[in-house]
DNA sequence: CTACATGCAAAGAGTTTGCATCCGC
DNA sequence: GCGGATGCAAACTCTTTGCATGTAG
């Protein structure tokens, strides 16, 4: 934690209550938190956090690369922890639950189309959707 | 498109100039149009069509399973004939460009993880991004 | 003490909804 | 003529922004 305060102030920018806060929130998220998640962290620590100060610290925190930013399909961002060995998502489309997919898995497929297409694909965040395990039974 | 007017009579709902209008407006997309390509497009013939129609009619159109909707990230949303070879799309982050990915392709890897994750994927449009030849150069 | 960060409220984008009117069947 | 479809405006959600105030360094 006391990395971040440091990389933060490095490059010329104030460790607040705030951004301490918000980041933990997503540490505590342990994989992925929504904004509303982070927000509801949040608050529940320093209940007079504004959403608009959640909103532009994730931004800023992005900014910084200390956090991933991933579309999870519409108006679901989440975010993450940077630096953590790549991967994409597998969301369920009833419950909401996701499940984590690695980079491993799909590197083949996206190295073929990238070759065959000439795009240079980069699938920071991947969302791919189903139902899951128990939403099948139902 | 008599056709689609039978479709659409026979399951009890009318067609009107409104519904005509932004069904041929997708079919001229020839692939994939976003809500405001329609609205553009419908406004050159009808220029009364107001935008909350194009939404509750593209919606309706969805549900009659005569269109299919694809999410291209965040806000971007796009209508594609329904009945289409099912496919996948590959966005140009820079030029916003869409290359188009056959199923066969992927087919593989949504079987793999399917099968290892217990999720039952439904890939109607999954979208990768990327930067396609021209903007790499940039 | 100075400039950056925050809280607040208001503004924006994109989308949906309630309701009177219109028009397909 | 009846009831579904449309136009219009207002509501709604999610996100961003301007500005006065607070506070980290």
């Amino acid at each position: 934690m006391e990395n971040y305060d440091r990389l933060i102030r490095q490059r010329g920018f104030r460790v607040t209550p705030q951004r301490k806060a918000i980041l933990q929130a997503v540490i505590d998220g342990k994989g992925h938190s929504s904004i509303e998640e982070v927000y509801q962290r949040v608050r529940d620590r320093l209940p007079d956090v504004n959403l608009a100060t959640v909103y532009r610290t994730l931004n800023f925190l992005c900014e910084l690369r200390l956090l991933v930013a991933a579309d999870l399909g519409g108006k679901n961002w989440v975010f993450e922890l940077a630096g953590e060995k790549p991967h994409h998502h597998l969301v369920c489309r009833s419950c909401g639950k996701v499940a984590r997919i690695e980079q491993d898995e799909v590197q083949a497929l996206i190295d073929r189309i990238s070759w065959e297409q000439g795009f240079l694909i980069d699938m920071d965040h991947m969302a791919l959707f189903g139902l899951c395990k128990d939403c099948q039974k139902k």
